[in-house]
DNA sequence: GTCGGAAATTTCAAGCTTGAAATTGTTTTA
DNA sequence: TAAAACAATTTCAAGCTTGAAATTTCCGAC
């Protein structure tokens, strides 16, 4: 194997132990502190997003998971009636999916305890390596 | 909110979606090319690394998942017979875990697969970025 | 020595996630 | 226009994941 993708190799097991880490630091801290999850935040983060709604199938893409996971979530958030379905007019396949008043001030409750939390996971980074592994990440991301 | 936790916000959104994208790529490798999962995978490079075998807990940390994790897919794993339990001699709490002999095998035969696959997913960064991105995410954990 | 706390593992219920199949609806094309 | 291809969503079964509770075992204080 060629030594280029040993040292890629090195890179993504830390990138996943990182990754991982801060991941279940923040999945902690929405659990007990706002007795939510991960996957219900990301919903609704993207959601607060595209304020105007957007389809389920955009939705699993921004959230890059299936639409089958999407569909669940999106059930269970509308159970509580933080999100509300509206079939689309133009074509009865699609269908938009969208925070409520109710979903919309819950996601603001949560947002900024969630926003100091990252500061604090990623605290001790140096603002040069912040910057620095934000561009890099930027131009992985671009493909 | 602070400008330095938008910072950290924002690296944050941009590595779990890196993390993400690269993850979701390696699991349909792995299930198309070798028809496996990541967890499954993720428990035998856990084990390859310590031959002599690992206690449950420690394969948990390991791998930053809960201990309940751990146990279901070490069955799964062992009922396929690639890992086999030991009951410790010394200490009757604990059970050591190991690679079989086809354990070992089926993983050496995924191994490379998977390394080449993790060196196309990051084939286009360059060894800079590369270079930098490892050394600060050493950092980073270093905690 | 035994009692109480701590530790290692498993079990459990609930929720998450996937990929495939099914359903319903739209568009292309023969 | 009818049929076939394609698209959006949901349903489904299976596996993953979590945190909490239960079990068994160890260890230290008394």
């Amino acid at each position: 194997m060629s030594e280029g993708s040993k040292r890629r190799l090195k890179m993504w097991i830390r990138l996943l132990g990182v990754t991982r880490a801060a991941e279940s630091h923040l999945r902690e801290h929405l659990r007990v502190k706002h007795g939510t999850t991960l996957p219900r935040f990301d919903v609704m983060a993207a959601l607060w997003r595209r304020r105007d709604g957007v389809t389920m199938s955009e939705l699993s893409r921004m959230l890059l998971v299936s639409n089958g996971n999407a569909t669940t979530v999106v059930d269970r958030l509308e159970a509580d009636g933080f999100v509300r379905r509206t079939p689309s007019e133009a074509d009865r396949r699609t269908v938009f999916v969208a925070l409520t008043p109710e979903g919309l001030a819950a996601f603001e409750g949560l947002a900024a305890g969630h926003e100091a939390e990252v500061g604090k996971v990623f605290g001790g980074v140096p603002e040069a390596d912040l910057e620095a592994m934000t561009e890099i990440l930027k131009r992985m991301g671009a493909r």
